[in-house]
Parts: structure tokens; sequence; C-alpha cells
DNA sequence: GTGGATTTGACAACCGTTCCCAGGCTTCCT
DNA sequence: AGGAAGCCTGGGAACGGTTGTCAAATCCAC
């Protein structure tokens, strides 16, 4: 089997400090127009490509927002949601094991087999809400 | 106020009646090459439209497929979520009203008002897992 | 049947995303 | 350090789903 190898470039590390220091979703051209305007020009192919390996590696949640746009944020490592304002953009997450062994529960319960599910919650923060 | 009016053209019914007799959610694109197949041509413009018409009177629901592409399905009035079988698209609509309350609760929590979620189910359905 | 607003449909435009590939940059080996 | 190998980058072309345009066709109320 062979390793992955993978390089540190300068384009990837800007990448991920935009990342962390984000805490709402943002667009692959969100991100590289804020590393355009910060000075660290990245080519757009690159932001996407980029994006997408961390997506993979699951260094990043990647969800779809209304208008189809894949969105991106830093999140902790295991399974869990999103609470989102639909205004701000603030992201909350959140996880409900309930709701887990209830979709695992249903889905069985119909003979499906190898289940996913995605849940996202969408509304107004308190802060945008005034 | 102005009142809305509709008029039922042959393009408008073709697009209801493939609706009716489809179980799978399909996209516009399938929908267009249904009718084209069952002779009953209706421009690709008229089948975005109408399908968008439907939708936004709720008369049948939308998700959007891994892909990005929007699909539709003609589903029950009340509020539901999915469960989608990933290989031949057989869906059920299924309810839970512990995830609505614990979605609503959840978010009350965190100070988020006008709250809305989407939650689908995917996996593979026993005729496809034979 | 007629008038007039609604709807249609072929085509262009849009927009996010992916593909392409020549040149640049990291790594690793010596 | 020097150099070879090949992963990575970036600018532009291409792509696929979707929306906009607008003259011609159609439906419906009168
Ligand atoms: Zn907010
Ligand atoms: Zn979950
Ligand atoms: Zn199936
Ligand atoms: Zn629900």
């Amino acid at each position: 089997m062979t390793s992955t190898p993978v390089r540190t470039t300068r384009q990837r590390r800007a990448v991920s400090a935009i990342l962390a220091e984000l805490d709402a979703f943002a667009s692959a051209q969100d991100i590289h127009e804020k590393l355009r305007s910060n000075g660290d020009a990245v080519g757009l192919s690159t932001v996407y490509r980029n994006l997408q390996a961390l997506s993979d590696a699951g260094e990043v949640d990647a969800i779809r927002g209304d208008d189809g746009e894949v969105l991106y944020r830093r999140c902790s490592s295991g399974h869990h949601h999103h609470l989102v304002c639909r205004t701000c953009g603030r992201t909350v997450e959140v996880e409900g094991p309930t709701v887990e062994s209830w979709a695992d529960r249903t889905a069985r319960e119909h003979g499906f087999v190898d289940v996913e599910h995605t849940l996202e919650i969408f509304g107004t923060c308190d802060t945008c809400a005034h």
C-alpha cells in the first residue's frame, strides 16, 4: 500500500489558517476572497482543491447552502449537527443521541441498511433577533 | 392584494401527471426526459418553471442530491422527512415527533428563534441489498 | 370568436465547480 | 549543498445545472 504524500505548501497553510479563525460556514469563493484581501493570494482552483482535500480528510465539515453552493467550516471531529444563524452565519455544533438512535431505528424498521443521515437546524440567533 | 391566476396548460398537466406516478425523487432533467419518451414533449425551461411553482405551492417536496442537483417528489402535505434508497431511489416518508421537539428545544436553548430544520436519511433498501 | 394577459420554448447567459497542463516548489537522496 | 522526481499551483477553458430573455403560441373570460 502506498502512503499518501502530502506537501505543506504556503497555500495549504493559508487555507487552513483562514478556516481556523472562522466561526461560520464559508464558501470556497468566500475563502478565496478573504485570502486575497489578506494579501495571501491563492488561486481559486487551489482553494477548491485544498478545501476538498480537507473535507475528504475529515478536517472540515461541508454542507450545502440553500442556493446549492458548498460551505466549509472547521469542526470538532465526532459526529454532530449544526445550528446555523441564517442572518450572521454564527454556528453552534450540537449533538443529539436521541436523534441518532431514532434515525437508525426508523431505517432498520423499513429494511434499510448502510444508513447515513443529514440534519441541520436553521434559525435566527439572539444577537440577530435583537 | 392581487389574486394568482393559474392556467391549466397541457404542459402543466403533463408534469403533474409524471409526478403522480413516480415513487422516487427525480430531477428536472429526469422528468423532462420521461415526458419526452412518453411523447408529451415539454420544453426544459417549462419543466423547471412548473416544478418550482409546484414546490413553492407546497405540492411537491424538493431536496438536493449529493451532486447538488435538485430532486422533486410528490409527497403528503404535512411536515415529514425522507428515507431514501441511494441505489434505486425508493423513498419512504417518515415522521418523528421526538426529532421535531428535540430540534426546537435545542435551538431555543441556544437562543435561536424562527427555527427550521432539514433531515434526510439515506441507505440501501432491502431489495437493493438483496 | 376575440382580446389580452399568461405561458411556452429555443437559446443565451450565469454561476459554482472541475479539468487541463505547463511551470514552480517540496522533498528526499547523495 | 546540489539535483532529480513528482506533487502542487494557477489561469483559463470546459462543464452541468439552472435561470433569464422575448417573440410566438395558448388559454380563458367576455
Ligand atoms: Zn446571527
Ligand atoms: Zn446525526
Ligand atoms: Zn433500493
Ligand atoms: Zn422535521
